[in-house]
DNA sequence: TTGGATTTACGAAATCAATCGTATATCATT
DNA sequence: AATGATATACGATTGATTTCGTAAATCCAA
């Protein structure tokens, strides 16, 4: 399981608004990138065949769903973006991220929850 | 900038062992995958026609450098991955990677090291 | 009920990454 | 000088991703 970086934006908006169809994919994803309406639907047509996205052919217009569990999907991307670009060091990565970008207060005190964990 | 995972492999080795020959980064590149000579030097070839790597034509064998910075490299993959999975939130990512592996107390102090100074 | 809009299905082109084979040049050793 | 080994250059192929046009089906509204 290896969605291209297109096939995520889809991933990410199906996972934020639940059950779609593919114009309220489309709209959603019009707002960052410009592409048809048919480049949208061929994608997610082939993500269904991949058995990324599952779908309810019930209605004319198809509604489809996730067929990837969020928190393991990403985790995944992260043990390859771990191994392609850090040598699986985890914690390079955290401190490389941490050193780049603002995070609130509270996510900083979530991080050393979790540290204080382990 | 935007190297591909081949490349990256290709990058991490010349920041790891400095000027190299092709045949270097191709031994090395062996040890985890199977390719032919040809088609590491074609790949150091179009690197450097993109301007991610320098070489020297002095000898007869060429000697290869990264072009790029290794921080500002593995930065602007952080960036690039951050936006395409985590929405460009640091802290999301951290706290999935941090959940997921496991780090050496060294390196948990040093990050609790750089939370505390932010 | 007919015409326009929306949807799916499908094929095909364009692009890119990765791989390899072959030709050619250069070097070292005999 | 000739031979074999090693290097580069380059074209071609393969496979995957992305994109879009067009046809066919379905729905809706006048």
């Amino acid at each position: 399981m290896k969605p291209t970086e297109s096939e995520l934006e889809i991933l990410n908006i199906l996972w934020a608004k639940g059950p779609s169809t593919v114009r309220v994919v489309h709209e959603e994803l019009s707002k960052e990138k410009d592409a048809g309406y048919t480049t949208t639907l061929k994608l997610m047509q082939i993500m269904h065949k991949k058995g990324l996205l599952n779908r309810e052919e019930e209605q004319r217009s198809h509604i489809y769903t996730s067929a990837v569990d969020e928190k393991e999907a990403k985790g995944a991307l992260i043990d390859r973006f771990l191994d392609a670009a850090f040598n699986g060091s985890a914690s390079e990565l955290v401190m490389q991220a941490l050193g780049r970008n603002k995070t609130s207060k509270e996510e900083l005190d979530k991080i050393k929850e979790l540290i204080k964990k382990m």
